[in-house]
DNA sequence: AATGAATGAGACTTCATTCAT
DNA sequence: AATGAATGAAGTCTCATTCAT
């Protein structure tokens, strides 16, 4: 077999990497403001200049942890708007992969909920740029569906639309993996709640 | 001679409101931890002598804030709990004061959602408690619901209850005074959306 | 006898001045960017907290100390100017003033001729402006020396302008206070130097 | 097969000279403090590696800098001191060829003039004695002059030198390749006026 | 000859808070 | 009730230099 390179060996993880993911961890339980580079190096075991060897500032990793997520949602709404089906199936399509979303980016979400306003300038038009196709992506799904009969017409699409993100972004706040729902269960109740509503129809 | 206190006087604001208002304005456009006590005195034009005469502490100011908006929410949802009624009319009359509550406490509300977190020790622990009042009433009008047969049972009370929650909190995120729609119609929109759901069942 | 205010009790200092005349040691012996913000206030004796609660930034001190030295050389400039006489009454009037000054604004001058390229911004341009007047002043005796028939006018008044500036200015390079020529006596060789010539006219 | 070494490649500069450019350029606009290697490095398309394999720290830099204008400028002080000549002649010789210096050396001269102070230990003695060494051959033909009777004997010979210096070393403060002077009109304009002064004797 | 990751000391600055008046 | 000078801890970032490769 080759002798791996050094940066592959079983152990040596690289410090880049090592910085990042201990920065996702105090950002996402202490927040950013009140997380220091010194917090993030001492919990990466490395140095301070080893931290700006690798980042411009700790607003870049900021915004390297939003992109990181946010371009992956817009991944997930193209795929959904771009497999085509009626609105009723793309709604619950993109609820579910939303939410699966949350496993692996349940850290990325949590700060991207709380800390995206810390983004100045262009960082912070970047991420408000993206943040708003997403919405927009979501709206599609609404939209058509009102025009073609599927979805009623007697409500604000701009609302349902916020009203139903609301929903699903509201989950970061309470879910915790390993609690009694999964979350496919979570993606499909609240899809079906919004569909036919929460009136028992039987009585 | 006139019988008023100069606390009353036609132009007397009181230093202690001028600089809460102060505070809250920043604390709503900057951020709880972007905004600093030398903003604050500034923006209200005193010295940091006098708000350290007033406040014991800036995170003081930000427990006064929270304190002032959950309280009034606490009542509202004690008020229609002991209305009385049926789920769906409770449901639709504290969503209505919910949300009406908004043009009260805007500012307030949107703190609250940002910058709960950065308050520390016991003052964390009862703005919690509250909070977690507040998701129990709530809780309480869909459970009843679900027991007495007017909501599907086959949903997790829990996770409704948070849906609409979070529904309505997102709010705060995207509703400007002054918009398209009235807070009511947005209350009762989102109840219908809830209770009935958004299919077109004419089809 | 009344009862002096405590800030002018014979050994109470007040501490702006204290962390100004530190400044202006520490540049001068050290140079602008190697005087640390440390160094000035362990000089003067307070915090660092201090020194920044009477200076916006260590380079607003630098800029103070600039300004205290170009006003006054720019309001020396306007007396002689404004006071008439001859240009060479003018030029002789002028560069004992100037050359008097060191006496108070010694430190100043060197910071000024060594420093002054670290301002940076409005600061920066505000300075240039000063010292564009100042040459334009002593230009302006030149210049009118040479029309009205006082000075020939076969040299370049600019350049003869910028030769008697640099003769005076290169004197902070080697005057050292309690040397053997006053600077009375400076200032008056240089003049003679200057309008007459250096070489013997007797042989 | 060519037999010139890759060094001497018609495109390929070594990189040494190339650092060395790099440096120069910065220190020149941005002075020496405010230069760090990076930005060197940077300049050069190199790394910061490839710099400390050919210099061992910046302040080397700064002073082969050093090195290479005073040591042009004592040879050609030797050079004119060699020379012989009677002492007026000699000074036009010194005269022109410092200034003519300048374009070979423009740079080089005002980093000398600006960052000279940044040279520490042995390196700023060094410096400082080539200095003294020069200002000591510029005296030595104003001295000599005085001595023979072709100057003036009532002006102090070192005021004299200090003050020609002055207006020399001035130059680099205002003077711009392709302005309207050449660099010979204004060295023997500044001999003229100082050998026979500025005032018009034919009033 | 050159790379580039990493160090570690030190720079400037902010800011909640205290305290004598 | 209010001032404003002062503190001191902590924060972000820079940078000359080293070193294994």
């Amino acid at each position: 077999m080759s002798t791996s390179s050094p940066k592959n060996d079983i152990d040596s993880v690289d410090t880049k990497s090592l910085l990042l993911q201990s920065a996702l961890d105090l950002f996402d339980t202490e927040g950013y403001p009140r997380t220091s580079v010194e917090d993030i190096v001492a919990r990466a075991n490395v140095t301070k200049g080893a931290f700006y060897h690798h980042f411009g500032s700790k607003e870049e990793v900021l915004e390297i942890i939003h992109n990181d997520y946010v371009d992956s949602q817009i991944a997930l709404c193209d795929k959904v708007l771009k497999g085509g089906g009626d609105p009723r199936d793309q709604l619950r399509m993109l609820a579910k992969l939303t939410i699966s979303n949350l496993d692996v980016y349940r850290a990325h979400v949590a700060i991207y909920m709380q800390d995206r306003r810390f983004l100045t300038g262009d960082r912070k038009r970047n991420v408000a740029k993206k943040r708003g196709e997403i919405d927009h992506l979501f709206g599609e799904i609404i939209e058509r569906g009102v025009k073609d009969g599927t979805f009623r017409s007697d409500f604000s699409p701009k609302l349902i639309t916020f009203g139903i993100i609301g929903m699903y972004a509201w989950v970061i706040n309470w879910w915790k993996p390993n609690g009694p729902l999964t979350l496919e269960q979570i993606a499909d109740q609240y899809v079906d709640a919004i569909l036919d509503g929460i009136l028992n129809k039987n009585v």
